[in-house]
DNA sequence: CTGAAAGCGCTTACAG
DNA sequence: CTGAAAGCGCTTACAG
């Protein structure tokens, strides 16, 4: 149906072997002969096939992305990273999702196939010795937002120091003494760290940080709501609320709005990622932003580099990268309209 | 590095016609030796090479995307629903977005090369004949959310009957007679059907749409606002403003805030996709609700059962499919808390 | 500067 | 039931 090589140097008069010199830029080739051969190609609108070349050269151009099943706008951004920086150095992206059956890793062993050239994967919930086998077989790997903890390179947003700041604005700013916690969930790194954010500032000052404090979340639209009506049960009522991530805190201001509290005068709530809909919730979110499409252009040119080096003079590569975040203050947390 | 066909034939002694039978469960194959041949696959943890594959079976099992740059929640829904279609029959995702050049549409000509077996086009600005040279290199395609107005088979939204649900709602419910519009993009079908629909509603019921209460938008952030204040500053103020989109009602809400207004006490204002962020939007935001989901994955289901037919034999699937959209009614037309 | 040929790792008639 | 071999469409030393 379409026209191959053989069709080309047919049609120019040529061997095979010219019209890959003259499509790749390899080699000399006589003018006069680039020139039949370029003709060739365009009239019968050649495009090579992309498996064909990828077997022969051992190479694919492609760049393989795991992201999470979740919809969250957040990812959207990071892909928007990865895709940028994959076609920037002229590589597709093949993505795949997590899927819901845990334990089905089958999107590993999909890119396991000589189908993508290095890997990058988003906050997925992965088995460190999976990740190494494909790693073996000299596919490169690059994970964001997650750390298995062992020598593969690691992006991730400060979410410490992003929680530490907006704390530091609560109490330092603001006054608060008493202020909870709405976590995500727990065995991803990133609710760990704001967390620990949290403690440490609190700690620092002399504040107390009560059990009853911490309540437990999911990141998903709900969860937020729940946990603040617990908090609101309280007999000590916290002052401020620090959600770790603004669609639960969008949801604890709409629990305490249902109680008939205003937020921030009543109690003051933030959240984590500004979101585009943090903007848009009453009051206005005050919140951290991440470097989202940092996180996934940088993570994608470091696989993409790495893909390309010998595979056996391939130079070390961070370990881990931090990315900073940025403090975003809105009236959520008491600041003036 | 990874083991091959032949590692694993010469591991169980057999020819590597016999491993490749065994590993697509074709033929018969002699219980013993199928036996013995899934023991080496598993000793050596073979995994067929994809791209060899595809070279020999001239099938790639692989479902090509294209998506716009801009990022919308929405999109990220349409990809899930094309994601979990496609790893349902089996497929893996390639996607692309749209290049910020206009003209430069590298993404096609990726797709052209034998990666893909069919194609889904996402409210991509594509050339007619582009798409066509694509579907006949034997590649089937299907749109959604644009219809190029070709023999191509497409998946839409059913955009004017959404905007009349929304409109009779206004006009037959609260009873609000002048009614604006904040177009969306206007190159694109969806804006120029939502405001067919508002137009129809008032005609049938004699009421009046003059040309000032048609004002212009991009479906992006901060496009609504200007729009919002153009109407703002009518004589004749509109009671009611429909948005082509929720991110422009939101915006325009926010203009109308600016202005000391309430919504909806003193203007009505309704979206359209009902987007995450609908909700949490003061007040919350009257609007319609896209099967987007769904659009993505009855697109990739007959994009894939396209590309499994003979491609001579292959039956006329529909040329346009309209799914229906659904009123989504909260507080900004006017209802009650 | 260019051609002939091996090879990438599979699938699939064709024999037997 | 199984093996030998052609073929998918390229790239890339190797000669010349």
């Amino acid at each position: 149906m379409a026209a191959t090589i053989f069709d080309v140097a047919q049609h120019a008069g040529v061997s095979i072997g010219t019209v890959s010199r003259v499509f790749n830029n390899r080699d000399r080739v006589h003018p006069e002969t680039r020139e039949r051969v370029l003709r060739a190609i365009r009239e019968l609108n050649y495009q090579p096939n992309a498996l064909a070349r990828g077997l022969a050269s051992q190479q694919t151009d492609t760049l393989g992305l795991v992201i999470p099943q979740v919809n969250d706008p957040f990812f959207f951004e990071i892909v928007r990273g990865v895709e940028d920086a994959a076609s920037a150095a002229g590589y597709n992206l093949l993505i795949a999702s997590q899927p819901r059956q845990p334990g089905e890793h089958s999107y590993l062993r999909l890119f396991h196939r000589g189908h993508v050239d290095a890997m990058v994967l988003v906050a997925i919930d992965v088995l460190a010795h999976e990740v190494q086998a494909i790693i073996d077989r000299g596919v490169p790997i690059v994970l964001v937002q997650q750390d298995v903890g062992r020598n593969i390179p690691t992006f991730l947003a400060d979410n410490y120091y992003g929680a530490r700041t907006l704390i530091e604005h609560l109490v330092d700013v603001h006054g608060y003494r008493r202020v909870a916690f709405i976590s995500g969930t727990d065995y991803t790194p990133d609710s760990r760290e704001r967390l620990r954010g949290l403690r440490d500032v609190l700690a620092e000052r002399g504040l107390d940080l009560p059990a009853a404090y911490i309540t437990h979340g999911d990141y998903l639209r709900g969860s937020g709501y729940r946990a603040m009506q617990k908090l609101l049960d309280l007999p000590d009522r916290p002052e401020a609320v620090f959600a770790a991530n603004d669609q639960m805190a969008a949801d604890a201001i709409i629990a305490a709005q249902a109680r008939g509290l205003c937020v921030p005068d009543d109690i003051a709530v933030v959240g984590f990622d500004d979101v585009p809909m943090a903007s848009y919730v009453n009051p206005p979110l005050t919140t951290v932003s991440q470097p989202v499409y940092e996180l996934g252009w940088q993570a994608a040119r470091l696989a993409l580099e790495a893909s390309r080096e010998d595979s056996d003079a391939r130079p070390l590569s961070p370990r881990m990268v931090q990315l900073p975040t940025t403090l975003v203050v809105r009236h959520s947390c008491g600041c003036a309209g």
